[in-house]
DNA sequence: GATGATATGTCGGCTATATTACAGTTCTAC
DNA sequence: GTAGAACTGTAATATAGCCGACATATCATC
């Protein structure tokens, strides 16, 4: 039964359709399965082998801690995200760890090398997954261009809009979105500081773009945005 | 003779090297050749069929033109690299063209749906293409922290060193390298304007960290970047 | 519901860097 | 060689956003 839930959850990602039963079923003998609870710190980098990583339940934000002790957020990873290894090259001198935003996670992992072999064996496979590697160097790529030209007020902006599109529930023209990031966070991502990230987001409110809370996002009307 | 040439061009890449010859021939009956002279602009976009480039001889930077008409440096491209349709996914908007900084440059090309054939056809092409394009994602991704966190200075003392590594000559422990960008380009590279750039060069100049010319340009003591 | 921890709000000074502006220099092409 | 274009040098001014410092608000836990 716990074999079948593994099963299930590698099954239903769009990256693996392609897969037959049989080939699924290899990849998950030798899947990982963990579940944690919001706040928990998940070190996923040099101890073990490297692995790539399936996030199916959840939210959480992956930092990364820099020579002189300062963590910056590198990415946030939603339900149906892969991370980790993805480049499938492993990387050792990375010091990154996850951290649960949400209440809970569910994680499944399986190991780069096993991994390559079913990409090997699989071309249509491999075709999709460096589609969708490409995919991930554009996002990067258009977030370092917005830091580049855009200026913070803008890059908010974009963000808030990213998010709405991406994960907001659309209620008339009003735009909901569980909030599951803080301030800090949010400032993180945008590559701000905390006080302008703050004072945007204050300013937006009171131009009536927004009702920001600790536990939701509203933006009021998501056709001015 | 001419079919022979292309052929050998891409046999020459390490991308390539694990194909058999029957394969490489297949991808050079619909190879492109082009050769170009010193600051002509190639288009390589919407125009066409989606392509991937292989610069074969020279160097050319690839210039993204916005809304507001602003040119920036997306990428320098050295003899060996490949660009163009590199994540496999057409994308339409964008308004990219190539222009050509040393004296002459050659490039062949071949169509991505070829490609695309040519990596189902041979999984471990794909796997070896997949981490390729990985690699690119680690580079930008590495500028993009950078850029946070590091000022203009740091940045532009990277950069230098950086190239230094891939192309400079080393003699005795003098760097020499062949200095085919203008301060202008520079200041994009490092995401900062060309009068910091100017400024930040010459004040390395008087501290006696390198010589700076148009032709070249000259660390004098590596080991001290 | 008290206590500590974490998150948010606010302010003013400071600094790196953009911007504007113009002069001098080197290259390119006739 | 000369004109024009492109590149480089320099300086003064403007400013976005960082940083430190502290107050207040909210949450988690006993």
């Amino acid at each position: 039964m716990y074999e079948d839930l593994k099963y299930w959850y590698l099954r239903d990602h769009k990256l693996f359709r392609t897969l037959s039963f049989g080939q699924i079923k290899q990849l998950c003998i030798i899947t990982g399965f963990k579940k944690a609870q919001k706040g928990e710190i998940i070190y996923f980098s040099a101890s073990d082998l490297p692995r790539i990583f399936l996030l199916k339940k959840g939210n959480i934000k992956i930092v990364a801690v820099d020579e002189d002790g300062n963590e910056t957020i590198k990415d946030i990873i939603q339900k149906g995200d892969l991370f980790g290894e993805l480049t499938l090259e492993a990387d050792i001198q990375s010091n990154e760890y996850a951290k649960v935003l949400s209440d809970d996670v569910a994680i499944c992992s399986f190991l780069m090398s096993d991994f390559e072999n079913l990409l090997l064996r699989n071309p249509s496979l491999a075709l999709s997954y460096t589609k969708f590697v490409g995919l991930k160097m554009k996002r990067i790529k258009n977030s370092y261009s917005n830091l580049i030209s855009k200026d913070a007020k803008t890059r908010l902006f974009q963000f808030l809009k990213d998010w709405a599109e991406k994960e907001g529930k659309q209620v008339e023209n009003k735009v909901v979105i569980e909030n599951y990031l803080t301030q800090n966070d949010i400032a993180q991502i945008i590559c701000t500081s905390r006080q302008t990230a703050t004072h945007l987001l204050n300013e937006m409110e009171t131009n009536g773009t927004i009702v920001y809370s600790r536990k939701e996002i509203i933006i009021t009307d998501i056709s001015k945005i």
